[in-house]
DNA sequence: GATGAATGAGGATTCATTCAT
DNA sequence: TATGAATGAATCCTCATTCAT
């Protein structure tokens, strides 16, 4: 029912009465324990009021900056994405796009598996929550990349039609989401040799599609 | 209303109280019932009280059957996972195994993905119950399937070590996994087209591996 | 509340059909699986399923022979409230009455604490059912007994009161009872001691009210 | 489970945050009516809903101060328990114990009798909660009465075994036991007649075993 | 009569959310 | 603002009792 505290941190000025400094600091001590909680049990079996005493609050501190136990949800995913989304604007950058397929790859995965080893929470959040407003913002951030990658398959195949791009990213996407999971699972040379596979395994399928070698625009 | 005569004819002889028939009937009834809720709402957020109102009983019915719900999804768990081991056992079949690379994929992934088409409570439950007797379960099923494509992938390969074994039949799984969400997020065509992507990345990720053609023993 | 069924056996006659016969066996072994179940866990933790279950029938025959719960306890109380009755009555026979206080306690006692160690489950019963139809059976051998024991009273005091008399008749009642508990709850020599003990209470205690030394009539 | 209040009301000092101080209240309130209900009922038989609204309170109010019904027994039982101890040191008082059986007698029985009236809860839950925690605190506060109770008696019989100490000792409780039943059952004058032949009753048992004169140490 | 499945109200317990201080 | 007590609907589960066969 209540939507009043939406505000974007970005919003924030240094003109800010230092008020709501103690407010915002709040939030991300409220957001963090969130994300170890989620983490930990998943956002079904997290209860706002283990969130709040792992922030070390009492459960009506929480109420007084999220309207509900999904606004949570929502605040932390949206915070994650909005950083995903910055991640990936880096990874896509037009000087990556243009190299040739392996370090592509390289450029492209490092960097999202790296945030997603230091985030574990967002991939747990965005997996199974069952919460419209995040389900929400993961399709977003699906289609997001979706678009991003169909643009980068573009280059490499020009000919090909929209649905076979679309089909082919969704591929990629889904290759990448099972390889994280594994990743994610392991550590130090297992996890490396994981990283590598999936560069493997996505190099040997979309190498029989490129038709152009793109160069620098 | 009634349907007297549906009972296993093998296993039901003249001995068998007719009067438990009825009992066998409900336990299938209440477990179709369960598959359904579990499908749509997961587990966690399934009820017992929805699965009896779904199976049109009443919630002391259900516990006449189940002690309870944990019971439910271990049983309906169980059972999918028995006729999945079945299914595995056909689509690995010698007979199969020594067929060139495209056929064999055909032949191992065909009935597996038409076995969770047909049994989407399978996946849903399998994924994220969080039931220990399940996951248990699902961990059984993922060893058995590993040890299942380590074994063919060794026909292949000869010379590959345990552990490359290991991780490529990891990989493998994950890509299967993960095309799965999107077959059975898909109908028709696009499912077909799904299907087709799949086996064309394994294949593709595999050829380069394959350092033998297999022959019947 | 429903009494309907209230046969008393002693009712029937030979000519009773022996259809009736097996109700009259069913009828025992229901009560004797409810003794053993309400001796156990106490009337109220006995569940209806259980006796059935105990007694080897379903909980369905049960209810064709009681109409509820309760009065399975009342049917149980009463056999044994009367079985008891019948002890009482050979117990407080005459000629044992106009006995020396000493012995008259040994003719009174022993077979009166004779009958609870085979019958456990009656004392367990009259204890603490909170049945109202269980209590009114208690009542109603506590007043029993009562008479007697004023009875008795009377001829050894015949100066008391009947204030007074009532008054020492629920202490050595409230005696007898505590002490048998002590009695139930031991065996062999240590039981014999607590009834010697209760003996000499109860002889300490009345000698000094006894005014007259009862003759035979 | 629970943790938190664990302080005793000496405890609180001016630092203690008076927030606490209404949870303080509501604990009470709620012992309150549980042994409203307790007695009234029984342990078993009292809903945990019957106590919460005997408490003016919602359900969930309940189980903020206790994880399950068991633990409000045990609490309350404890409680009780702890203030009948205080009694029974007062009571067994050294300069009561050198007294004549008697003035011993009524040292001894007076208070304690006077708090089973004040708090008849104590006996309904003493008796048959078939809770361990409160079957265990009963057993050692009877295993402590009888301590107690041994040691007069030796004062008073200093060649007897100790066999027969525990035997007269146990014969002692169960007849006080007894007696209580029918003080608590009954008001003003007759109560004070069975108080005063329950005290006849002991004293007439005990005379006859006392060997000395217990005089001041 | 016997059986065992069916019923459903009731009880213990949880937890998202609100309120008084 | 912060706190922690308060709320009550919802959940899992039990059991006395009834019903269909």
């Amino acid at each position: 029912m209540r939507q009043e505290r939406q505000e974007k941190p970005a919003a924030r000025t240094s003109a800010t009465p230092r008020r709501q400094a103690r407010g915002e600091r709040r939030i991300a001590q409220l957001l963090e324990a969130a994300a170890g909680v989620f983490c930990k049990n998943g956002y079904a079996a997290a209860s706002t009021n283990s969130i709040a005493k792992e922030a070390g609050v009492s459960p009506g501190t929480l109420y007084q900056f999220f309207p509900n136990k999904e606004a949570i949800a929502v605040e932390l995913g949206g915070q994650l994405l909005q950083r995903a989304n910055e991640m990936h604007g880096q990874a896509f950058l037009p000087e990556n796009l243009c190299k040739p397929l392996p370090e592509l790859l390289d450029a492209v995965l490092d960097p999202v598996i790296a945030f997603n080893c230091e985030n574990p929470a967002f991939w747990a959040l965005m997996h199974g929550s069952g919460v419209p407003g995040i389900t929400q913002g993961h399709e977003a951030l699906h289609d997001g990349l979706l678009t991003r990658v169909q643009g980068v398959l573009r280059t490499f195949c020009p000919d090909a039609t929209n649905a076979e791009l679309n089909l082919t990213s969704n591929m990629i996407l889904g290759i990448f989401k099972s390889s994280l999971d594994l990743i994610l699972a392991t550590e130090g040379a297992e996890r490396a040799a994981y990283v590598a596979e999936l560069k493997s395994v996505l190099l040997r399928y979309l190498e029989p599609m490129v038709t152009t070698t793109p160069t620098a625009p």
